[in-house]
DNA sequence: GCCGTTTTCGGCCCGACTGTTTTCAGTCG
C-alpha cells in the first residue's frame, strides 16, 4: 500500500490530456486522440478519486475509459511512471503542446514547423515568423504568417477563463446593444455562459434576424474591440482589450431553435444528440433537422428540437453530456430548482460584522425580494478583519434583533445565525454554550486553507460532528479567479455532513460558488442537504442568488434536496429538532 | 482507443470561416 502512488483526478487528466497532445502533433489517427481527450475529460469531472474505484476494480465504468486507458492509470498507480508516456515523449517533444492553445494555431501546423524547421517552443516559432521563415511552407503564405503572430500576441495578452460574475454582466450589456438594431428579433446568451459554468472562455451570443448585415456591423465595430478574428454572413467573433472574446451568430427566426440548441453546446452534449439523431434518420445541424431525402425540419424553439428527437427539452445547465440524453430518453429528467423556489436566506451580513446594511436594512431588503425568512449571519470574533461578533456583541445582535422583528410584525423573519470560525487547530470559535444560543449555525473556514490533506479535512469533520452546527459555509473555500479550495477529500466531508445530517452550502457569490456543481450532485446522490446562500454584505449581493440556483441546476437538484426552499414551519422544524 | 435497442468490427457530428488553393486543408466551436 505504501509504495502506491496516489494520483489525484486532475493530475491524471493532465497526463491523458497530454498524450492527446503530443499524440496529435504525431499525427496519431484522430480518433485515438479524441479517446484520450474523453478519457482526460470525464477523469477531471469525476466526483470520486479514481485512485478509489480503481481499488475497486472499476475503472473500466468510468466514461470513455476501456481495457487499454485503465491499464495505463493502473501502471501510474502502482509504479509512479507510464512507458508509454516516456516513449512518447522521446518522439515528440513535449514543448510542443505549449503551442497548442494559440489560436489558429494547430496539430498539424505545429508538427509542420517542427518537421521542417526544428520548432519546438512557442519561443522559436515566433522568432520564425518575425524573421518571415513560415509564409514559404507548404499550405502557408503571407497572411498566415501574421495571422499567426497575430494569434501569439493575442495568446500572450489572453486573460484566463474569466469568472462568470463578471461575463454576465459584460454579456447583459452587449444583448441591450445589440437588442436595439433594427431588424434584430431577439439576442441571447449561449455556450457556457448559459449553462451557468462557474467561468467562461468566451461569450457566445445568438441573434434572431432575417438579415445579418447591420447587427454583425455594430458587433464588430464595437469601440472597445481590439482586434476581428473572424466576420462572416452567420458567424464573427471578436476580441476585447481585456483579452476576453466574444462569438456572435445570427440565424433566422424560423431556424433559431436548432441556432440555439447549437451555439449553447456543450460541444459534447451536440454530438450525443446528433448521434441520437442519425439513430432516427435525421441530420441535426444549427440550420435544421434534415430528413434523408433532404427535406429540413425547421425549429424556431428549442422545445421542437428536443421534440423532434422525441425528448424533452433539456435545460441548458445539464448539458454536459453527463447522463442528460439517456435521461430524457429514460424521461427521468429531474425537475430543477428555480430560483422562485428559495424562500428564505439563510447566510447574510451586517454592519455588526463586515456587511454594509443595518439589520434593519438587511430585513427590508429580503422582504423587497419576497423572501420569507432571513438570518443574519455576522462573523465569529477570532476572524478579526471582519471585526466579527464576540459571544457578549452576539447578546447584543440578538436584542436588536428582537426589537426589528417586533417592528416589522410577521411581514418577515428574522432569525439569528453565527457564520463561525473553524480555526487553524479544527476547534470552533465559540464554546457549545454559545453555539446552542443560535438559531442556525453555519461553520466556515476562511484561514490556514493551504494545511495539508489529511490535516483540513479533519478541521473540516470535527465541525460537521459539533452537534451545534447546521450548516458549512462555502466548503472548500475557493475563490474566482486566483484561489483554489483546500485540498479536502471530499468524498469524506459528503460522507459525514450526510451522516450528522449536516448541509452544505452553495454560496451563490459568483467569486465563490461553492459547493461546486459536481460535489453537489454528489452530495445529493447520497441523500445530502444543500442550502443556498448569498452570503451578502450588501443588498445588491442578494440578486447574485440565481448563480447559486443555477450551479444547484448543473448538479440536478431539485427544490426539494435545499433547505431554504422550504415552508419556514418545516425549516423551523428541522432547526427545532437540532440542538 | 472506445463502444454497442441497427455493430465485438466499423463506426466515431456538422458546418462556418480563412487562406491557400483551383477544390481543399486547417482550425474552431
Amino acid at each position: 500500500m505504501s509504495d502506491l502512488h496516489r494520483f489525484s483526478n486532475r493530475q491524471l487528466a493532465q497526463i491523458f490530456e497530454q498524450i492527446a497532445d503530443l499524440s496529435e502533433i504525431k499525427g496519431e489517427v484522430i480518433y485515438k486522440v479524441l479517446a484520450y481527450r474523453k478519457a482526460a475529460e470525464s477523469l477531471a469531472e469525476l466526483n470520486r478519486e479514481a485512485f478509489d474505484i480503481w481499488q475497486a476494480g472499476k475503472l473500466t465504468e468510468i466514461p470513455g475509459v476501456g481495457k487499454a486507458i485503465a491499464e495505463k492509470i493502473e501502471e501510474l498507480f502502482t509504479t509512479g511512471k507510464l512507458g508509454f508516456l516516456e516513449k512518447l515523449t522521446a518522439e515528440v517533444p513535449p514543448t510542443l503542446a505549449e503551442m497548442l492553445p494559440v489560436p489558429d494555431l494547430g496539430p498539424k501546423k505545429i508538427a509542420l514547423f517542427w518537421r521542417e524547421l526544428g520548432i519546438t517552443t512557442l519561443a522559436e516559432l515566433e522568432e520564425a515568423a518575425r524573421a518571415g521563415k513560415l509564409r514559404t511552407l507548404p499550405g502557408m503564405g503571407e497572411k498566415s504568417e501574421a495571422r499567426l503572430l497575430a494569434g501569439i500576441e493575442a495568446y500572450k495578452r489572453r486573460s484566463e477563463r474569466i469568472p462568470i460574475g463578471r461575463a454576465y454582466p459584460f454579456a447583459q450589456r452587449l444583448i441591450a446593444c445589440l437588442q436595439a438594431v433594427p431588424g434584430v428579433q431577439r439576442v441571447e446568451m449561449a455556450g457556457s455562459l448559459r449553462r451557468g459554468r462557474s467561468t467562461v472562455g468566451d461569450l457566445d451570443l445568438l441573434a434572431a434576424a432575417d438579415d445579418s448585415k447591420a447587427i454583425m456591423e455594430v458587433f464588430l465595430s464595437d469601440p472597445e474591440v481590439v482586434r476581428i478574428i473572424a466576420s462572416g454572413e452567420t458567424k464573427s467573433s471578436v476580441e476585447y482589450e481585456t483579452g476576453l472574446r466574444a462569438q456572435l451568430w445570427v440565424h433566422p427566426p424560423q431556424r433559431f431553435g436548432t441556432a440555439w440548441q447549437y451555439a449553447t453546446g456543450s460541444k459534447e452534449h451536440n454530438v450525443r444528440l446528433r448521434e441520437l439523431a442519425l439513430k432516427q434518420g435525421l441530420s441535426l445541424s444549427e440550420h435544421a433537422l434534415t430528413r434523408k431525402d433532404g427535406r429540413e425540419i425547421l425549429c424556431s424553439t428549442e422545445e421542437e428540437v428536443y421534440a423532434a428527437l422525441g425528448l424533452p427539452c433539456i435545460p441548458p445547465e445539464l448539458r454536459e453530456d453527463r447522463g442528460e440524453v439517456q435521461a430524457a430518453l429514460e424521461g427521468r429528467l429531474p425537475r430543477l430548482i428555480e430560483v422562485s423556489d428559495i424562500r428564505s436566506e439563510l447566510h447574510a451580513h451586517t454592519n455588526w460584522s463586515d456587511g454594509k446594511l443595518t439589520i434593519r436594512e438587511l430585513a427590508a431588503a429580503a422582504r423587497k425580494r419576497g423572501l420569507a425568512a432571513v438570518v443574519i449571519s455576522d462573523h465569529s470574533a477570532s476572524l478579526a478583519i471582519t471585526g466579527g461578533l464576540t459571544a457578549e456583541a452576539a447578546l447584543q445582535q440578538r436584542q436588536e434583533i428582537r426589537q426589528v422583528q417586533a417592528e416589522l410584525g410577521d411581514s418577515i423573519r428574522l432569525l439569528q445565525g453565527i457564520e463561525v470560525e473553524i480555526r487553524a487547530d479544527g476547534s470552533l470559535d465559540f464554546p457549545d454554550e454559545v453555539l446552542a444560543g443560535f438559531d442556525i449555525v453555519t461553520a466556515s473556514l476562511h484561514t490556514s486553507l493551504r494545511q495539508p490533506r489529511q490535516q483540513i479535512t479533519e478541521r473540516l469533520l470535527n465541525a460537521i460532528r459539533n452537534p451545534h452546527v447546521d450548516v458549512i459555509g462555502h466548503p472548500t473555500g475557493r475563490m474566482f479567479p486566483n484561489r483554489e479550495g483546500a485540498d479536502l477529500d471530499m468524498e469524506a466531508i459528503l460522507k459525514a455532513a450526510r451522516e450528522y445530517g449536516v448541509a452544505l452550502e452553495i454560496n451563490a457569490h459568483p467569486s465563490r460558488l461553492d459547493l461546486d456543481d459536481l460535489y453537489a450532485r454528489r452530495f445529493v446522490e447520497m441523500g445530502g442537504l444543500l442550502a443556498i446562500n448569498t452570503d451578502a454584505h450588501s443588498e445588491n449581493d442578494l440578486d447574485l442568488l440565481h448563480f447559486g440556483v443555477t450551479i444547484a441546476r448543473r448538479a440536478w437538484v431539485q427544490a426539494e434536496a435545499v433547505l431554504n426552499t422550504w415552508q419556514l414551519p418545516r425549516l423551523l422544524d428541522w432547526l427545532a429538532a437540532r440542538p
